[in-house]
DNA sequence: AGACTATGGACCC
DNA sequence: TGGGTCCCCTAGTC
């Protein structure tokens, strides 16, 4: 406490705030608090980012006039006095002068977004429209009769079962579950790596690193022997690797000559394996199509253009009951359909508008008719039937999953186990704060409500989790998050296990604290540690100091 | 603890 | 159509 004796050798200090601060500072008790402080000391500090003081010297002297501080704060986004962007604790208060960052309309922010309560935002369906294309008849014939009519009871994945941090050394890019053997997850990450983690062991974790020079962008594995993986990397090539040995050969590159500048260099992103057909499909950066057959290791025909060129493509995906139909999207706003007995430039059946980049499109699991989109203008999007009027989704989902140059684009993925193929998973961007820590959950949402059936979190994981695959067979959710990787079970079978719900957080890799090891080989298994989520945290972080405090939910 | 940075897309002209 | 600049609720390292 300053004595009082100081107050009276100082002149006394008004504070002159702006109205609009004093209006947006409902959510800023911390803030106000301080600010009183500051006037009963009489002593301004560095935060105040300008202060205009009456500098009349010989008034100081005196100590008779008082000198007005005005306390203009400076919002780093718009660099505009009156206001300040920022956590305010573990909740972000946006810069009202720019658009809402969950909606992306001006007029309000994130806090007080009507999406941000609810987020369900759908159109009308669009209305069935009599077309001659050969897609009607094969939706008639083939798929309507399998297509579910009962909503089934969702099953939430919604605690951390096991994890590996440190697992990889970059973030992690893509994730894949084996398709026979349920406790194997492949991983890939932005270095080009490969990991192969047995789950149900969870020790038990393999990362290759010589199969890609740089992002591992995606997996598919070999539709007759589940032992061989193809990915498809940014270094331009296509990769077909021995998951037991790590060998791998190339299937193709499509840089043979190496670096010649960016302008040639190509990156693949989409890829996907037509089974029927034999062919493994992947498209560059450049918006061409490449198509190589499995058996001769030979490029079909020539590089067919299926996006703007210039232009990346970013996603691949074979309808799962035609496989001839061709779903791609990328960066030139459009998800596109396609037929593979006809394709070739601009012959695609559909062009799907959206508003800015397409991170992913993906047809529903089991029959195919819908396509779930994810766009960077922060909206899901699902037709509900590719035979339907494809004018306009039937529907858009407001939801936080904006780019960001650093992260992993998000997807929004179909749950492969949903009967009635509504339920998506999908990372959340923007923050949430759950009893004073901001976390990034991740939510699932019913896509044909627009409701957000579940959101999960956990306080070891404090980083944005833009990667999330659903298991095919179990209910098992796997999550990249930077460079860890989590295992998610319902709390109820974690309960069921013998183990019962303890926790294994294996933390694999360099420069865990205190080995203070640098360049450490991150596959090294003598350099695991096991923590069980009863008695030790993973670490101690500010997060998970002020979660271990407070014990209610204090959020909305 | 704070500075630094890798790095992709939008938007401007 | 292309180069320059800005974005600024990242995560990890030095």
């Amino acid at each position: 406490m300053a004595p009082l004796t100081r107050r009276t050798a100082f002149p006394k200090v008004l504070i002159e705030r702006d109205s609009d601060s004093e209006q947006s500072s409902s959510e800023e008790e911390e803030g106000e608090e301080e600010v009183l402080e500051e006037e009963d000391d009489g002593v301004t500090t560095a935060n105040e980012k300008t202060e205009n003081l009456e500098e009349d010297s010989d008034i100081k002297r005196k100590g008779k006039a008082p000198i007005t501080i005005s306390l203009k704060k400076v919002c780093k986004v718009c660099k505009k006095q009156g206001h300040e962007a920022g956590f305010k604790g573990a909740t972000y208060i946006d810069c009202p002068r720019k658009p809402c960052f969950l909606c992306k309309k001006p007029g309000h922010t994130t806090l007080t977004c009507p999406h941000r309560v609810s987020t369900e935002h759908g159109v009308v369906p669009a209305p069935r429209k009599k077309t001659f294309k050969p897609l009607e008849y094969v939706f008639e014939r083939q798929l309507r009769p399998s297509l579910p009519s009962i909503k089934p009871k969702y099953v939430i994945p919604d605690q951390v079962n096991c994890a590996v941090v440190r697992y990889h050394s970059r973030r992690v890019t893509c994730l894949e579950f084996h398709p026979t053997k349920n406790n194997i997850l492949l991983s890939g990450d932005k270095k080009g790596q490969l990991g192969v983690w047995d789950f149900g062991k969870v020790y038990e974790k393999m990362v290759y690193g010589n199969i890609h020079s740089c992002i591992l962008n995606n997996m598919r594995f070999n539709p007759t022997n589940d032992c061989m993986i193809y990915s498809a990397s940014s270094d331009g090539t296509i990769s077909y690797t021995d998951l037991e040995t790590g060998l791998s050969s190339s299937l193709m590159n499509l840089n043979p000559d190496g670096w010649q500048g960016p302008n040639t260099w190509k990156m693949i992103y989409g890829m996907d394996i037509n089974s029927e057909k034999g062919v493994v499909l992947v498209a560059d950066n450049f918006g061409f199509l490449y198509m190589v057959d499995i058996r001769t290791n030979h490029r079909n025909g020539n590089a067919i253009l299926i996006h703007k060129k210039g232009t990346k493509v970013v996603g691949i995906h074979c309808n799962p009951i035609q496989p001839d139909i061709l779903l791609t999207c990328g960066n030139d706003h459009f998800a596109r359909i396609w037929d593979l007995r006809y394709i070739e430039a601009e012959t695609s059946i559909y062009d799907l508008k959206h508003k800015r980049v397409v991170n992913s499109a993906f047809f529903s699991p089991l029959s195919g008719t819908k396509i779930l989109t994810t766009s960077q203008d922060n909206r899901l999007r699902i037709w509900d039937s590719i035979f339907g009027n494809m004018d306009s989704p039937s529907r858009e989902i407001v939801h936080s999953h904006d780019f960001n140059r650093h992260l992993t684009p998000f997807k929004a993925e179909w749950d492969p186990k949903d009967p009635s193929e509504s339920l998506a998973v999908v990372g959340r961007y923007i923050s949430e704060n759950y009893n004073g820590a901001a976390l990034h959950p991740i939510d699932f949402i019913d896509t044909s409500t627009g409701q957000l059936v579940a959101e999960v979190i956990d306080p070891n994981i404090t980083t944005i989790s833009p990667v999330n695959k659903l298991h095919p067979r179990e209910d098992i959710l796997a999550t990249g998050s930077s460079r860890s990787l989590f295992i998610w079970k319902p709390k109820e079978k974690s309960e069921l296990v013998e183990e019962k719900d303890e926790r294994k957080i294996v933390v694999g890799g360099r420069a865990e604290k205190k080995r203070g090891k640098r360049n450490g080989d991150i596959s090294d298994e003598s350099d695991d540690e096991v923590f069980s989520s009863k008695s030790k945290k993973l670490k101690s972080t500010k997060t998970q100091r002020k979660l271990s405090h407070r014990s209610t939910k204090d959020k909305r």
